[in-house]
DNA sequence: AGAAATTTGTCCGTATGTATC
DNA sequence: AGATACATACGGACAAATTTC
C-alpha cells in the first residue's frame, strides 16, 4: 500500500476509534491500552502511524505513556464520580523554588494551585495539580 | 550513525538551537525557517528527526507550519530564555504527608510524578503535575 | 491558465537504544 | 538476566499544497 490517504489521514481515524474505546468505557480508564505492537496487527498500520495516532491521544491527556510498560487510559476529567463527592479544591500557596524556576517569578509569590483527586471503586487513583499564576497578577 | 542517544535525544538538541535562533533574533518574526531539506543538511539529521524538532517548537507555539509553503517563527513577547527545562517530565518522588493522606499511604513512599508545562507564545501558562501508585506497588 | 518545481504531509520498513517487568 | 514494550533514528516512496516559471 503506497500512501493513500485521501480525506482523512490513517493516523486520525485510528485515534478516533482509540479514542471512541475509551470515552465508552470499553478501555475501562486506568487499564493499559493494547501495545503498538498489537495496534499494528490490529489496524494492519506500521508502527510509526500507530504512535502518531497515541500521541494525539496524549496532546488531548487522554492517555499517559510509559517508557517501558505502556499506554493508559486516564480518568475521564469531567465525569461525574458515582458518590458525587466532588473531590476538587482550590487554594492559594507561595511558589517554591522549583515553580519559581518555571513560572520565571519570585520564590514565595502566589500561586494558584487547584486540586483534583480522581478515584475508581473508592480507592484514590489520581491526584491532579494544576498551578498558575493568579489573573490579578497579569 | 545508528542510534547514540545518550542523555538527549538528537531532535531535542537541534529543537533547542532552532529555539534559541528564534529567540535570538537570528530567524526574525515572521520569517521561514530553513526547509526540511535544509536542516537534515545542516544537522546531518533524517528528516523525520528533523521533524520532530520542529513539531516540538510547535507545541510550544514558536513556529506555525503550512504545508506547501514551510516553517514560520511567530512574532513572540520576549521573556526569560527557556532555561532548558523540559516541558513534560517524569520521575519518583516520596509521598509528603498531605499525599500520603490521600492516597492512603504511608509518609516517604514512592510515588510517581508526573510533569507538564504549557505554554503560550513562549510564557508558561500553566503547570500540570499528576502524582500516582506506582504499578508495582498496586 | 497551466506545467513544473518546491515544500510539507503521510506512510512504510528496518534497526537499535532504553526502560520496565 | 531475559523478555517485553516504548523511544529514537534512518531511508525511501508517494500525496497534497504552494510557489514559481
Amino acid at each position: 500500500m503506497p500512501t493513500p490517504h485521501y480525506g482523512q489521514p490513517r493516523y486520525r481515524t485510528i485515534a478516533d476509534e482509540l479514542r471512541r474505546r475509551i470515552e465508552s468505557g470499553e478501555i475501562a480508564p486506568g487499564t493499559l491500552l493494547p501495545t503498538e505492537r498489537a495496534l499494528t496487527a490490529e489496524f494492519q498500520a506500521s508502527r510509526g502511524t500507530i504512535r502518531k495516532a497515541i500521541a494525539a491521544l496524549q496532546s488531548e491527556d487522554l492517555v499517559v505513556t510509559e517508557h517501558g510498560r505502556g499506554t493508559c487510559a486516564i480518568q475521564q476529567r469531567h465525569e461525574s464520580v458515582a458518590d458525587g463527592k466532588a473531590d476538587r479544591g482550590k487554594r492559594q500557596i507561595p511558589a517554591d523554588s522549583d515553580l519559581a524556576a518555571i513560572f520565571a517569578i519570585d520564590v514565595g509569590a502566589i500561586l494558584i494551585e487547584e486540586q483534583r483527586i480522581t478515584r475508581a471503586r473508592g480507592t484514590v487513583q489520581e491526584v491532579t495539580r494544576v498551578y498558575r499564576i493568579p489573573l490579578a497578577a497579569q
